[in-house]
DNA sequence: CTGAAAGCGCTTACAG
DNA sequence: CTGAAAGCGCTTACAG
């Protein structure tokens, strides 16, 4: 049914060499034969199986996304990192072969020797990865999208949360705020590897006791009202001086504790600054917040950069973590300390 | 440096063959001489290279999701097909290659003849669609989600949109509507293939003339507030007995409908009925509105079930439309006429 | 300017 | 119970 090499080769009355040259335009043919060829090639609507290509090692402009999915995974999220790579992947002329697998490493390992991907991206990276492992025994050049602890043996590319963490506490420093409160959610995400609240929080604390500021650190037990409360609550009780507020979490969050200041008599900014960090796609806020946002886009766009300058051996450096640059919008929520 | 099957043999004292038995199994080996070929296999972590065993024509456990996408693709409405169809790929231990190119037709046929995947998915339907041409001289199963006019030679599965039109005319012509106004939004949608629009609307129109139902269709050119009104003032001008209005639209466009409304001291449903038409993930209005919605999780689980009857060769009715029963979510916005 | 042949890494009839 | 060899559809040195 699909015609082969062979098939044309026999229509055209030439050898399946000269088919592979002609196709390939790697060996000038006379004029007569290359008429002959492409025409039955055309007749017989001919495509080469790359298939054939890849067992000989040919680039195959797929990559490899290793991102374990659940059934519980929240899409709305995730979809901005899924697309942001997908799209940047694209303007190279590359697919995505999209693994969900659930423990990432015999799956990686499938793949790469299957020839079937140029490169693997990984998302989701947890604080040590095992997929980082296994990429150091694939050859295959792997990038990440977060920065695991074993980094060596792929690329890695990630916002620098722990600069973030530095940069917000002496943003406040410089302010006048002493009295700190990074407000988070869920404690159990800063155990199981989300390791960018670990890295922002362990470094807003740290600079906080170089320059002498309290850092109070309380995770409420779910961003709803009563939650947020209540850790407001018991971080007013521990330091009465807080006069800024990090909040490390979402939307829902933030609005619950505008609201939790309000309700206590305290205006923002006049009485506490808040800031947002580690957030994106805040959409709508009761006020607007200062915020040091998550950049999806720039940190995929820069992973798939980096896997392109892999693929086209232009560099060596495997082991190399790119940290992007931390941003600061400012929208009226954060002033010097009263 | 990756481990062959030559290396094995090499290793374990063994012919190729031998280790190729033993790997897959369909040759009862020596006890002795399978632990031989087993603990080379394990010692040099050989993993058979799936290009070549793709290249006799093995299953490859991937499904190419042919889906043009573009800068300006709306993520969020798209994530739910998308991510619908993974999720039930990956229950039959599928993963998803995502094919983005701009015009479907050569890259289905390109991906077809390198054997890469076991079938494709097609998302973004159109009328007619080129892809489904493309499809007939493929030797893979093709199925997709919409509801093309050539579509012989593929599976498609989609909601049936035109029932859900008349079902939505006979629904209100029951409750004793004489006078109803369909709205949607920007013109072009409705010719450019959204498909589902065309049909619904037109079985509705259908249907209303059938019942001597007044159905005006009015397509604001945005979804703003301002958009809205000027389509309500020419709907309400042209046809002054409405007493029910279809959005067959998004939040936004609703939202806008139901504050016209109020606006023009209109009560909902006392006053005008309001259900809302080929809607999905609605989120928040300012009142619950009846729904007659997009079903994207069923559509596209089916789309894959489909997929895997096909590929199981349980079927053989190749060109087959399956079509799914539309559904009623009653939230108290329609009731009967005054 | 063109062809016969080896080889990519496997699987599986064909022999023994 | 195991091995030598053909073949999947290509590419590319090697010959002519």
């Amino acid at each position: 049914m699909l015609a082969g090499i062979k098939d044309v080769a026999a229509k055209a009355g030439v050898s399946i060499s000269t088919v592979s040259y002609v196709m390939s335009g790697k060996r000038s043919i006379g004029a007569a034969t290359r008429q002959k060829v492409l025409q039955a090639a055309r007749e017989l609507n001919y495509m080469p199986n790359a298939q054939a290509r890849f067992l000989r090692g040919e680039p195959t402009k797929v990559l490899a996304l290793s991102s374990p999915l659940h059934e519980y995974t929240d899409y709305s999220n995730y979809a901005v990192f899924f697309f942001a790579l997908a799209m940047r992947a694209k303007r190279y002329g590359y697919d995505i072969l999209l693994l969900m697998h659930e423990y990432g490493d015999q799956e990686l390992a499938r793949i790469a020797a299957s020839g079937m991907v140029d490169g693997i991206l990984l998302l989701d990276v947890v604080m040590c990865d095992a997929r980082a492992d296994v990429a150091k025994t694939l050859n295959l050049p792997v990038v990440a999208v977060g920065y695991p602890t074993n980094s060596d043996g792929i690329y890695s590319v990630d916002l620098d949360f722990e600069r973030m963490g530095r940069e917000a506490v002496e943003k406040a420093y410089a302010l006048g705020h002493r009295h700190i409160l990074v407000s988070g959610t869920s404690g159990g995400a800063y155990d199981d590897g989300s390791n960018y609240l670990v890295r922002f929080l362990g470094a807003a604390q740290k600079r906080g006791g170089d320059l002498g500021v309290s850092v109070l650190f309380k995770a409420a037990t779910g961003n709803g009202r009563d939650d947020v409360n209540l850790m407001l609550d018991e971080a007013f009780a521990e330091d009465p001086a807080i006069t800024m507020i990090i909040c490390q979490t979402n939307a829902a969050h933030i609005t619950n504790v505008l609201s939790g200041l309000r309700d206590r008599g305290l205006e923002v900014p006049k009485d506490v600054s808040v800031l947002a960090a580690c957030t994106y796609g805040l959409g709508s806020l009761p006020r607007p917040v200062d915020e040091m946002p998550m950049i999806p886009n720039d940190t995929c766009s820069r992973a798939v950069d980096v896997m392109m300058e892999v693929l086209q051996g232009k560099r060596d450096d495997v082991g190399r973590v790119e940290l992007l640059q931390p941003r600061y919008v400012a929208r009226g929520s954060v002033t010097s300390c009263r």
